[in-house]
DNA sequence: CTGAAAGCGCTTACAG
DNA sequence: CTGAAAGCGCTTACAG
């Protein structure tokens, strides 16, 4: 490169005032100002390759001076990957949703991972297109923590072969784990705990979604592990009814205790998640009926609000940090197979005010 | 091209087993397939130029049978432009955030275009690199929907050159637009509320994030909209305190009225956000205190869960869909300037059971 | 430690 | 209506 090529063209002279200059610098711009090669300014980029330290500074001057962003697009096409992770779930309005997507953030960003996040709205065709979406991003790994599950998707994200991990669905193979959480053993602590408190009439609430196509895999499992562990329990007197209803989880639930009153002996009701306990608190609170006097309630998910609810809700609780632990580990896979990545996660009663004695005078029995 | 080639190779033969096939379909695969040249391939698959309906067949068959999916960093980088449109928020767990970026992402599709969400979690640090990376994105605009906001993320954005839209922050320029809340509006209302009900002592209640930098530009403006309400007002003997506490919303909320109880006189309270104000619903509550008896209670957001707290909430109301609206139509821009795409979005008071006459006998009296 | 060249997988004029 | 060619802005061997 000659002497000459440090005067600097008219168009490095603009780039001085940024609110003017508007065309985006690119990589050849930076290595004509830093007068260097291409290479060089990559290798300063992505911090590979020996670089002298005077050159170093050189590059990263001109790279401030020209305010230098690679493009995106261009560094992923040429690397032919990316540090992308995909996280999918149904819908970041729950919180439990928002908290996990959240920890899983955090932990990515820990390894040098992004995420990229995308809401299903628990609709079998954004669930479909969402993961068509992931899969021509060329993400590193794609974490699907949805309550609704598609055969169809799972099959195109096997056959792509890049790191998965599913929540709650499907078997280890070689690129996808599956992380479970122990929605029965969770469901058993609840109806022991109330058992233990004398309660033998029981409610189970669980919401659908409109449109949504079959039920929600997250709440079958807590339906059955409650069928379950009712049967199991070996004490005399106990019945127990499950309600469906249809909406977001805080009108299914008022919607259920509704429908539920004067046709359903119970003194404990049981919700399938906190937001579904929720509207169940409004349902019999509207009713004058008093928690825990008149009835128990026990949520599922230990989301944040929980605390705040009057009275603070009894719930079970999902560990947060295990799981994004799980699935960033089973994402990034340092050797470990997908059978080993694959685990199941302990769940936990959270004992708050919501549950007590049942009272049998209670205006809520039939 | 010879009749030869419909000879399938031995590689396009394996394509059928997609669960073997793992590497990548491209689109010269599918123009192999579908013996045609790439230019029709891309043609039949962005709907532009002239295709026989045979051929597009043809090449739709290819597709479907190579499991082909364009490569998003590819077909970005030859386009020069996505269809994307990036939102920054400044926290999914917030429900009136997640309601607002779920908003605008159905208004989004509705126009062909994709989000990308970003959380800054109130931090200026990841707020600006928030912004830095939808930049290298190459985004067709970028909403910055957060409660803080960055002076020099802002002057990023301006010098990208990109459409942008601001909440509550900065003027209209010649790229970017500002859609305004009238929090000071809503704010008015809800004072005139309690006034009218007879109320004379008010809390207000705001919340900081710890390392979050400067104090929410919302919150200044809801603060400043109460205290001008309260100052307005004209009635004699009216008090109103402001506290401040620090952590997650409905933490503070509760942190408050633990301070404010027995040092503070007053008979309604005001809180910053819904989840304030659920914060301040336990911190009563657990005291013993009666909504609205014993203290009146006013949020802002109107967030779904208002309708299920106990009692539900009054609260301010912003209007979500109008907001999407607002911000796409800034962003897409169709011949307006962003002078006539900035607008002040009318608020409103829902008023539910939080609030009612005030009782000069309680227990909140200090 | 540095430079020139090939290539990532598309799109888009352009010429037919 | 279709094909061949250039180019998007990078990274990565490769040769020096």
């Amino acid at each position: 490169m000659s002497k000459d090529d440090n005067v600097s063209s008219p168009r490095l002279t603009k780039t001085f005032d940024t609110s003017v200059f508007k065309a985006k610098a690119k990589i050849q711009d930076v290595a004509r100002l830093a007068e260097v090669s291409l290479g060089t300014v990559s290798a300063v980029l992505n911090g590979k390759g020996r670089v002298s330290t005077a050159t170093r500074d050189r590059v990263q001057a001109a790279i401030v001076q020209l305010n230098y962003r690679p493009d995106l697009y261009a560094s992923n096409l040429a690397r032919r990957n990316t540090q992308i992770l995909g996280v999918i779930v149904s819908n970041l309005e729950n919180p439990f949703f928002a908290e996990t997507a959240n920890a899983v953030e955090i932990e990515a960003e820990r390894h040098g991972f992004q995420i990229s996040l995308m809401a299903t709205n628990f609709s079998p065709v954004r669930h479909r297109s969402s993961v068509e979406r992931m899969l021509g991003a060329r993400i590193a790994g794609l974490a699907v923590l949805t309550s609704e599950h598609d055969e169809q998707s799972r099959k195109l994200i096997l056959a792509s072969g890049i790191p998965s991990v599913f929540l709650d669905y499907g078997s280890p193979t070689e690129s996808s784990a599956t992380i479970r959480v122990d929605s029965g053993g969770g469901m058993r602590l609840a109806v022991e705990h109330l058992l233990a408190l004398g309660h033998r009439d029981f409610l189970f609430v669980r919401n659908s979604h409109k449109g949504a196509g079959p039920p929600l895999l997250s709440h079958r499992l807590r339906d059955e592990g409650f069928a379950a562990a009712v049967q199991d329990c070996n004490v005399p007197g106990v019945h127990a009814h499950a309600i469906d209803t249809e909406g977001p989880g805080a009108d299914a639930g008022e919607k259920a205790i509704a429908q539920a009153l004067g046709s359903i002996r119970f003194t404990a009701a049981v919700a399938v998640t906190d937001t579904v306990a929720m509207g169940m608190y409004r349902g019999l609170q509207a009713r004058g009926l008093s928690i825990p006097k008149d009835v128990s309630v026990v949520g599922f998910d230990n989301t944040y609000f929980c605390r705040f609810l009057h009275p603070p809700l009894t719930t079970v609780d999902i560990p947060r940090t295990e799981l994004s632990r799980a699935v960033l580990a089973a994402l990034l896979r340092k050797g470990e197979s997908c059978e080993e990545l694959s685990s199941t996660l302990a769940t936990s009663l959270i004992v708050r005010q919501s549950t007590g004695p049942p009272n049998r005078q209670s205006k809520s029995m039939a």
